[in-house]
DNA sequence: GACCTGCTGCGGGTTG
């Protein structure tokens, strides 16, 4: 049994919490963290111990006695470092080691006192290690050269994404300070998914001794779907019956916006004051004041018995603890398998309960989408991310932060750093170079020969307020009501005086705005409009669209469509019911109208904006409906297997075409970078050139 | 029709 293998005050700690067992993933991972010296990555379903399977035999493990940080503990999001601070507080009395919050809005004086007296735990973000190195490195060298181990929560969050590069980058940073042992790292996820482990493993630094513990048990979950049509704002009758589901309950909306959880909880709110209901009514998401949020968060977990509902983004989605909720609602579908499973998570979180799922379609489409990505999640499907990135992004911002850390370094230590950091493996020596050239004829970089310090450009963009991170933000408005901050609104057209808005669950109406201050005056009101938000989509993945086709040529699954849900599904079935598509073969639907004609590719969002772009090349003129993955084209002809396949030797001529013809964003930095590299960010970010390809060779149209 | 994440240093003022 693990348990005997923990050290004394850790088992006394289990015996006070009054834990009957260990759970499966806590008792492998006690044994394999203290009976090897490997890396691990943690993977178990939600409420399922991960933080402990950690932290228990870790510090179990280390000797605190010793001198300066020894376990540092990695989030991507401040709520959560504060919620586990909470929790670790509690464990580390047991213990008798001090735990140290540090990012952007913790303590100043808690940070002074550690740097007096460096030790025991120190929870942290990533931006907050880049901020310390930028500007201290001697304190990064004071607190963690003695480090022993690293955990990382919520690793899903980083894979794939710039930040997770940054991330990578930032522990090499990190462990190259510890020069007499190495550090070990274990990463804690619940939603990593099989095709990921391999890029998890990566983000350790070290793939080969790193290993993956899995408890594959999956969450019971029931799940109902509803259809209920909806134009541009939710009907009265629509948002009663949704009242009738959720009134008496615990209970996260989620519908896909901002707007929309301003409008649910309005409007829910209404109808639970006419019925005499309960009053706690909240919306939840970026836009809306941290302090507010907090409250709201505070709320959920404290409160035993009161009912409440949160309309929210996936603001709630990770790990924080809310607490107990009877019944999350998913309005419309999610865009990914990954945040459906993280969504459900959120429900019946004790020992037992089964988690409890209500799914609203307001549109075909969107039921049929929602549905497909249900019935992958029953399939265990999550979906794989990329890995195989060229992040120019990074390097840029990594070159300037090491001029910034050093003060000047000469160019081979610097290509020494580069090229020792896994988090640039896929980046050659060459185009380090070239960058590196680039960025001096820019004056990003000054070169004085015998080593290269910060360029004239460089200050302007490294001494910004927003250069200690790899994603991009828009410029917010801060809503001002009696001097309190009620929310962060981007700019748009209804931000006017006299119009009416809806933020944390109330209506406001405008006084004044100051667009030299960013600041929006508003009082209280009884009527108003959603706040606009402008932002991307997120991509489909293809998968997604092929179970989608996959339900439209076979079985419905009728146990979990209610009456009308079946009945909207059977609806959309019966456009295609006469088209013979074999969707394993590639076969894919189009339908001919008067003047128009409908190809349907039901294929991942990426692919189809390739394909829209090698049409444009070709000069075929056609309107792309994304969320249908259907092309409109307008002329006569019908050859469109041929006319697709014709599209296959354009296929390498789209980065030269992009050259030219740049549209949309490489990432944060993109803009400083040789065209060659913006090209390569373009074409990873926006496309899918592989995917692209087979699709091409692949399909063929079928229609009547 | 559309999500989310994070953040230093320094000088000058007030308060206990």
């Amino acid at each position: 049994m693990g348990y005997e293998l923990l050290s004394e005050p850790i088992r006394r700690y289990i015996r006070d919490k009054k834990w009957e067992t260990l759970r499966p993933i806590q008792d492998a991972a006690i044994k394999r963290i203290l009976g090897t010296d490997d890396n691990y990555i943690l993977a178990s379903k939600t409420a399922s111990g991960k933080t402990e399977a950690a932290f228990l035999p870790v510090l179990s493990k280390v000797d605190f006695r010793e001198p300066g940080v020894q376990v540092l503990y990695i989030s991507p999001l401040i709520a959560l470092i504060n919620d586990q601070f909470l929790r670790c507080e509690d464990l580390c009395r047991y213990i008798d080691i001090p735990i140290t919050k540090w990012h952007g809005e913790a303590s100043q004086s808690a940070k002074q006192k550690l740097l007096k007296d460096p030790a025991g735990i120190v929870l942290i973000t990533p931006e907050s290690i880049e901020a310390m190195l930028q500007h201290h490195k001697g304190k990064a060298i004071t607190l963690f050269s003695n480090l022993k181990f690293i955990i990382i929560d919520e690793i899903h969050a980083f894979l794939g994404t710039d930040r997770g590069g940054h991330l990578l980058s930032l522990l090499h940073r990190i462990t190259a300070l510890n020069t007499s042992n190495r550090v070990r790292i274990i990463g804690l996820s619940a939603t990593i998914g099989d095709k990921n482990f391999q890029l998890a493993k990566r983000l350790t630094g070290n793939a080969e001794i790193t290993k993956v513990l899995v408890d594959k048990t999956a969450k019971e979950t029931q799940a109902i779907f509803r259809y209920y049509p909806v134009e541009t704002e939710f009907p009265v009758q629509f948002i009663e019956e949704l009242y009738g589901y959720t009134g008496d309950k615990k209970v996260l909306i989620f519908p896909n916006s901002r707007g929309a959880a301003e409008e649910l909880a309005v409007k829910l709110a209404e109808v639970a004051a006419r019925r005499k209901g309960h009053k706690f009514y909240f919306s939840h998401h970026s836009s809306v004041d941290k302090e507010i949020r907090e409250y709201v968060e505070y709320f959920a977990k404290t409160n035993q018995h009161q009912n409440f509902c949160i309309a929210c983004t996936s603001t709630l989605e990770l790990g924080i603890d809310i607490g107990m909720v009877d019944l999350v609602v998913q309005v419309d579908a999610t865009g990914s398998v990954a945040s459906l499973v993280q969504r459900i998570g959120r429900s019946g979180r004790r020992a037992g309960q089964v988690s409890q799922l209500l799914m609203y379609g307001t549109n075909q489409w969107e039921l049929l989408q929602a549905v497909s990505c249900w019935l992958l999640h029953q399939e265990n499907f999550i979906e794989p991310v990329n890995g195989e990135t060229k992040p120019y992004n990074l390097l840029f911002h990594q070159v300037l932060s090491l001029l910034k850390e050093t003060n000047g370094i000469s160019r081979g230590n610097l290509m020494t750093q580069l090229q020792a950091n896994t988090a640039f493996a896929n980046i050659t020596a060459e185009d380090m170079k070239a960058l590196l050239d680039h960025m001096i004829s820019q004056d990003y970089i000054e070169d004085l020969k015998h080593e290269l310090i910060m360029g004239y450009e460089g200050e302007k963009i490294a001494n910004g307020r927003d250069f200690y991170t790899l994603f991009e933000t828009q410029p917010l408005m801060e809503v001002l009501h009696d001097g309190n901050v009620i929310g962060e609104i981007p700019d748009s057209p209804v931000i006017r005086e006299d119009s009416n808005i809806y933020l944390a669950a109330k209506i406001w109406k405008i006084k004044y705005v100051d667009r030299d201050v960013n600041k929006i005056i508003v009082t209280r009101a009884n009527d108003g409009k959603k706040p606009l938000f402008a932002g991307g989509g997120q991509a489909v993945h293809p998968e997604i669209r092929h179970k989608m086709l996959a339900l439209l040529k076979g079985e419905l699954p009728a146990d979990i469509l209610d009456e009308n849900a079946l009945l909207a599904c059977k609806d959309l079935q019966y456009t295609f019911i006469e088209i013979p598509v074999d969707g394993k073969a590639m076969e894919r639907p189009y339908i001919v109208k008067e003047k128009t004609s409908l190809l349907y590719t039901f294929t991942g969002t990426k692919i189809n904006f390739t394909l829209a772009l090698l049409l444009e090349m070709a000069g075929v003129k056609v309107e792309l409906n994304e969320r249908e993955s259907c092309f409109t084209l307008f002329n006569g002809q019908r050859q469109y297997t041929e006319l697709f396949r014709s599209l296959l030797p354009l296929i390498e001529e789209v980065p030269a075409y992009l050259q030219d013809n740049r549209k949309g964003s490489g990432g944060k930095f993109s803009r400083y970078l040789p065209i060659d590299m913006q090209v390569s960010l373009l074409l990873e970010n926006a496309y899918d050139l592989p995917g692209t390809k087979a699709f091409l060779e692949q399909v063929s149209f079928v229609g009547k």
